[in-house]
DNA sequence: AAAATTCATCGTAAATTTGCGATAGATTAA
DNA sequence: TTAATCTATCGCAAATTTACGATGAATTTT
């Protein structure tokens, strides 16, 4: 059992499951942050910050870069991320449309 | 190990993740739309709706209660379910300077 | 009163997530 | 060349999530 039934769902509620899930550990959105904050790129300056150790904080990228939140690149022996915008904004569009939808409620 | 770190983070982090992991699953997705949808409030119908059994959607159900994002009462022998307009408009705007804070980046 | 309905909760199993240390590959510094 | 640095990945352990069936409590219906 607890075979995920994530297919059983249309298209679109996946799409926004999956950008949501990407937000839903403090650790994601405190690098997202500071990835932001910082107008540079950032590599593992993210570790110095963050009160986890290296490793997680490289499986947190990857997450964050498998959703499409954030670019990496290589940059000789350090690792490059940015945010990703285009992302960022179907994200905040797929978000406006649903908050849209579950705005005008009169009941209970 | 794995003992969850959250609480190394701020508030607002942890908050908003709380918030973003409610929405982390198709199904809840679909819950909140199913119950957006009908004006009126919701009980079992949902689980007529959705591809899973009756005790799975009373899971999710719960999850959504207490993230807030859903209100329940009982009616008789039904559940009842509506939106939770306040917890939707604290979240909407966590996100709008979360993304405002993510808007102008130059690198890469 | 008895049977049926509605739904939350319990117990359980499988899958996933979180986190760390150790390691290895690549690059830079000495 | 050798040593040091950076970071992705592997392997593992613990915790959490997902999902279901079974059960039980409450309320209708018959």
């Amino acid at each position: 059992m607890a075979i995920h039934k994530k297919d059983a769902f249309g298209e679109d509620e996946q799409a926004l499951a999956e950008l949501a899930k990407a937000l839903a550990h403090p650790a994601r959105i405190a690098i997202l942050k500071e990835v932001a904050r910082r107008q540079t790129c950032i590599c593992g300056e993210i570790v110095e910050v963050l009160p986890l150790a290296q490793s997680t904080v490289s499986q947190h990228l990857k997450e964050l870069l498998q959703a499409g939140l954030i670019t990496g690149t290589v940059d000789g022996v350090k690792s490059c991320y940015c945010i990703n915008r285009k992302t960022f904004q179907r994200f905040e569009q797929m978000l406006n449309s649903f908050f849209k939808f579950t705005g005008d409620q009169t009941c209970c």
